[in-house]
DNA sequence: ATTAGGTTCCGGAGATTTCCTCGTACTTCG
DNA sequence: CGAAGTACGAGGAAATCTCCGGAACCTAAT
């Protein structure tokens, strides 16, 4: 099996090559460092499997992805990422992602999420699979086109996030909006089972990280 | 030559490892996904060299080379990074590293930056050396405004930050380093007065801005 | 050597906040 | 209509924070 590395770090390719190549019949056909080389490899050498980082100068893993699967389809694609984000998962899997692995676990998972999408099966983090599993269920009894959309906030919520994470107690983000303690403690409460999140640091990352508030 | 790997990506360690141990009479003694553990493991083994990632959790990079450098001075540090920061250069400096690489570069400059912390010696990527020699220059003339602006943090207290920061309470905080409650609650509220702070929201933009934690 | 200051550690009591589960009800939109 | 978003609420248990205190330890300066 020929697979392709995609990944801004040469120590990281390294470290993939290193474990995938531990493997029996597999074998790193090449190696790029961002997103646009990989398009451009994967088209010249049609490689089984794409194993790519997201984050990438030049042209990110994503849309790398999606141009991919449409030049080559047969080639099925493993994202490796740093942190866990459950709004990317939507978006991974449109581009075409049959897998999504955390760079902290990926000698455990790697082996594991290639063999299932050259399989073309899918693979996902714990944290993922149980996201898409809850969506999937929630398909099979009420038919949505949007199966994750339910896990975005709302505007509501954004707002009282961007309070919360501006330091604002529930009681403060209650009085600021005019509604009681009670209804801000429930929109809370939703926000932090939607993000799957429980503390307010989760929060306030969350928020610099989606640009919600600045740092 | 004993060198301890340290970084939260086990394949990074890998590729890490694997440019390393390329070297004649190299030898990865061991390795470490976080600070703590660098810590234990650099005073238990008494390497030669420390190459050691910035961002991880439960304890960064810069607090772990600090302590390092305390428990066992000989130990030379290699600090990586996944992007260049000239505000760090100084705490880097500072904590007792003597060298600086980007991950982008590992594999071009670990081996340089090892022989040259190895012999004593500093080594830093180019953009970084112009920086330090720039700084070095201003130094003298004008201080940082945050140093007269606010207190500084104890190497404890910004252990404490990086917890709490992480989401962990006061309580999981006493649990991970192995004291009371009450202490890590008095150690917080002096963080709090230092930096002049009043929730957590603010507390972890103060780690996110000051690079303790990531977003 | 003694003092002074900083750091790290620990405790109690009371206030506050969060967490959890359970509701109701109006509006919007496909 | 049905589903989803939004807004509102009770009440109690549990966790947490705040503010008060003290003590051991180390270093540096007098």
């Amino acid at each position: 099996m020929r697979i392709l590395v995609v990944d801004d770090h040469d120590v990281v390719r390294r470290g993939l090559k290193s474990v995938l190549e531990a493997h029996q019949g597999w074998q790193v056909c090449a190696e790029a460092a961002n997103g646009r080389t990989a398009v451009t490899q994967a088209e010249a050498l049609k490689p089984d499997v794409v194993v790519m980082d997201i984050s990438m100068p030049d042209m990110n893993g994503l849309e790398a992805a999606r141009q991919i699967k449409k030049i080559c389809p047969k080639a099925e694609i493993v994202i490796l990422s740093v942190h866990f984000s459950d709004q990317l998962v939507r978006d991974i899997v449109d581009a075409g992602a049959k897998s999504y692995i955390l760079k902290s676990d990926a000698e455990r998972d790697l082996v594991i999420a290639v063999e299932a999408v050259a399989n073309h099966r899918s693979y996902f983090t714990t944290q993922v699979s149980e996201m898409v599993m809850d969506g999937f269920r929630r398909r099979d009894t009420a038919p949505s086109p949007q199966t994750l959309k339910r896990e975005r906030l709302t505007s509501r919520e954004r707002e009282i996030v961007q309070l919360l994470a501006e330091g604002r107690s529930s009681k403060q983000v209650a009085t600021t909006l005019g509604i009681s303690t009670k209804t801000a403690e429930t929109h809370r409460a939703n926000i932090m089972r939607k993000l799957e999140i429980h503390s307010v640091s989760d929060l306030v990352r969350y928020a610099v990280r989606n640009q919600i508030i600045e740092a």
